[in-house]
Parts: C-alpha cells; structure tokens; sequence
DNA sequence: AAACGCCATTGATTCAAGTCAACGCGGCGT
DNA sequence: ACGCCGCGTTGACTTGAATCAATGGCGTTT
C-alpha cells in the first residue's frame, strides 16, 4: 500500500510517557472508551452495534491515522488487511478503466464504515479527496466481532444498503441527466452530507467542496471545462456564489434543487 | 400493488385434493421440505442460511407467484409487504424521473432475493423483464427470522455487497464509456449471467436477451436508435449473430470482451 | 519579483450520440 | 387477407458535451 503522506498513530504504540488517548482507551469495567464515547461512529456508526467490553477490545487493536489529501489508502485489485471509520474528511472510491479514465463509484464521510467483508481484494481504489482522519482495525479483529456480535452485521447490511441506494441514485445521474442537472444534483448532495442543516431548510448552504474539478468530472461522467462551464451558469444565473474555487455558497436551495431533475 | 398479470399459486391455499407440492411443504422431522431442496435459492440463494425447521416454517409461509413479462412487481415509493426469491426470469429494477425519463437499476436473476429490509417503501421500481417466477414470503416472518437467525442476516448482507460492486461496474459503464463499450459490456454481462458456461471458456455463446432493445436503452443510457446501430456494427464486423431480435450468438467472446473497454 | 506548476476558466471547433422521420417485419384481431 | 400495432432498423440532420487551445489566478520555489 502507498503510505506516502500517511500518519499513524497506534494506540498500541510505546508511547515515552502515557498520553491521554493512551488512557482513554484503556477499558474500565464495561463501560465505553473515553475516546469512543465521543466518537460519531460509536453513535451512528457501526461501533453503536457494539457493547462497552466489545467496544474497548476494539478499540486497544485500533489505531488513528490521518491521511493527507490526495494520498492512496487502498490500490485497486490489493490485498486489504485493515477496516477503517472514517471520523472527519472525504473519502473517494474510483475505478479505473485499462486505458486511464477514470469513474468515483462513491464518497464517504464520517462515520462511514471503509471496507469490503468476505472479499480478499478489494476491486476498487481509494483515496484521500481531503485531509482525512480514520479509526483503523485489524481485519481479524472486526470479522472474528462480526461472527460474535449479529448487531455488527445487521449494521454492516444497514450501510451497505444505504451506499446500495446511493449508488443506483447516482447511476440515474450518470444514465439520464443532462450537464446542468448533474451539477445541480452534485451540489445539492454534497450540501446534504455537509451542511445538513442549511440545506434542509435554510434557503442559503455554504460549504468547502471536498473535490477538486477534475474529481467532480470524474464523479458525474464529465469533463472538466464541461463542470467549469456549468458552474459558472448557476453563478451567473444567481443560484450559486462561488466564493474561491473551493468554497460555494448557495444562495437558493430551491432554485437548485429546481434544476436537479428530480 | 399492481396484480395484473400475476398468477399466485399459494402453498397455504386449501387445495381441493392434496397434491405433491402441498405434501413436499409439510415439515417432517426437520429435513428441508421437498420442493425447497431443487430450489436453486436453498443452495446458492438466501434459504441457504436456514435449518430444515426454519426452511419448513418459511416454506408454509410462502407461495410462488409466476409474473408475466411486463408486469409490475413493486412501484416505485410503495409499502412492500414481502420479500421474494427469483426462481427464474429476469426482473429490472428501475427509477424513474419526474419527467419520464427512466433508468434501470440493477436486474435481478435466480436465485437473488429481491426486497429492501430497514425500510417502510421503495425508493425503486421493479418489474418482469421476462416472465417471472417467485417464492414470495411475507415481510414479518423473513424479519423475524433475520433475528433468530443471524446466518440470515450473513447472507443478506453478502448478497447487499455483491449488488453494490455490481452497481459501482455499472456506473463505470454509465459515466464513461462509449456506447459501443456499453453494448459490449451489456452483452457480457448477460451472457454470462444467463449462459455462464459458454461465457465463460467457450469461444461461442448462445442466449436470448431478457430485454427489450428499449430496456437496453434504458439500462446503458442510451437511445434505442444507438442500441440498435450499436448491435449492427457487432454484428457486421462478425463478433455477434442476431438470429432474431431477441436471440443473440457471441461468435466470439474474446473479441467481444476487447471492445468492453476494460 | 520573476519563473514555475497547478488548477480553473473561457473560447473555438469537432464529433458522438440524440432527435426526427421513414420504413420493414411479424403477430393478432377482425 | 387485410390493416393495425408494437418493435426494431436505417437514414438525414441537429445538438450537447468533448476536444483543442489560450489565458488567468495563486501559491511556491529560486
């Protein structure tokens, strides 16, 4: 595995003095690691599947990493040895044809559970589209969890429907809307997992965008100069104020969502 | 639900004499009932999970449907009240835009299990591609034996990963390859579903398309124009014979696999 | 502060796939 | 036998997005 730009900290490590996460994640009687009490995967993660013992078990054999932007965390077709939570930042997952095009099948933000049980290699790449932090455990650990604890699984079926959902959204995307819609649609979900509240009600979204043009050409089945130019329509429209090339606010919601096709 | 043209044959029905099927169903001891044994979906499908008490219980609990082609099983943001196994036939799951555009989704072969658990209604269509057979059982027993049993749940979750990799290759065709590539891909993919030998080793593979050129369409993002001309370029540079409009022969499934694009 | 690289935008042109239209074929009802 | 209808094919033309090319910020290096 590319480790370029990754930073790891074991829990397990030798640490020169004990450190508070070091404390934190020793188990006391049943009750939850500190660390994971404040954990989002602990509450609407798959680690909510699982009891305080089971929890501090799993959390001595796991460890923190932060991944820099851009920075491979799995290769396509590679033996995966690890499971992951993401707990802040991006994830990209992309598929590559032979000749260099590329195609981002799904993105994961936190809690998201990174992984793909009962298979040896994984069939899709992924990567670090921000800064992203994630709560890594042994495979062994998490499958021999998974025969255990039932509730571990039914949360593993949970999200793997959810993405299953997602992914059959999207391929109505890629199938049948057109530049514009795609776009609209894009923003909207990225606004939706961002900035959840603002977009829900609010009339107004300001966010970062976790992609780059070129991840979100790749994304939608589009070029970049195609996603430029449809950008520059909303903002000249008045449905988006593009802040940088990063940050985008959207000044209607509704207007937006007029213009997503659906 | 949309009836039409669904014939049910229910094991639970008072029969006027009691015939092979009703007796195959009744539970001895605890071996597998008769019918469930040939069943494709006992082995390699969902039922696999299930002891011969359970399989027994389910069994009483079920009742076969034939659904002709055309017909609509689920409709789209529908209350489902069961689950079912695909016994045979083709059925395309698809969405749809408020302005008629459509999609498929994903199609579903024997022996898939075909229903969302954890959620009330559809957020998908699906209907008969072909004519269709399936073991039907109510949502409340598959629930709760998805808790008694969590090999249930194991199976489930596996058959969710196994969709999800499917949709995640289908938006890769979806977002970025041409539509020759897509045709190419299609044909692949169903031949190997529906003629899995042949596609697999042999040079040569025969099968009828479980769809029409303008589910084609509809499952690739294309027209039925671009489907069709598609289909004739394969056909006069020799890779496929058309015998009719429904049969195909791959002359060559090397070639063919060469233009798929991966 | 000049030079470079990276990312994004904008304009001009091309082209793959869509649209519109005509026609062919086979099954079905009258 | 006839006309009709649904499905598929083929041809002529249009168009939305890709391609090719130039330019503009902006941060980093020298």
């Amino acid at each position: 595995m590319a480790f370029a730009g990754i930073v790891t900290y074991s829990f397990r490590m030798p640490a020169s003095r004990p450190n508070d996460d070091e404390r934190a994640l020793r188990p006391q009687s049943d009750s939850p690691p500190a660390l994971c009490t404040a954990c989002e995967a602990r509450h609407r993660g798959v680690c909510g599947a699982l009891d305080g013992e089971q929890l501090a078990e799993l959390a001595r054999a796991s460890h923190l990493q932060v991944i820099e932007e851009g920075a491979e965390l799995i290769g396509d077709a590679e033996r995966v040895e690890s499971y992951s939570n993401v707990l802040s930042g991006v994830v990209k997952l992309t598929k590559t044809l032979p000749d260099g095009r590329q195609q981002i099948v799904g993105l994961q933000f936190a809690p998201d559970f990174l992984g793909r049980p009962f298979r040896e290699e994984s069939t899709i790449g992924a990567s670090a589209a921000t800064t992203v932090s994630l709560c890594s455990f042994p495979k062994s650990t998490v499958e021999r969890m998974m025969r255990e604890q039932p509730q571990l699984e039914n949360r593993l079926l949970r999200q793997a429907l959810d993405e299953l959902d997602d992914a059959r959204e999207w391929m109505v995307t890629l199938g049948r809307k057109t530049a514009a819609e795609k776009i609209a649609s894009f923003l909207l979900m990225i606004a939706r997992n961002i900035a959840p509240r603002a977009a829900g009600a609010g009339e107004t979204a300001s966010f970062d965008l976790p992609l780059t043009r070129s991840d979100i050409a790749d994304f939608l089945g589009l070029t970049i100069e195609t996603v430029s130019r449809q950008l520059t329509k909303l903002r000249i429209d008045g449905i988006i104020r593009i802040e940088n090339n990063r940050r985008i606010t959207i000044e209607n919601v509704v207007r937006l969502a007029g213009r997503a096709g659906d």
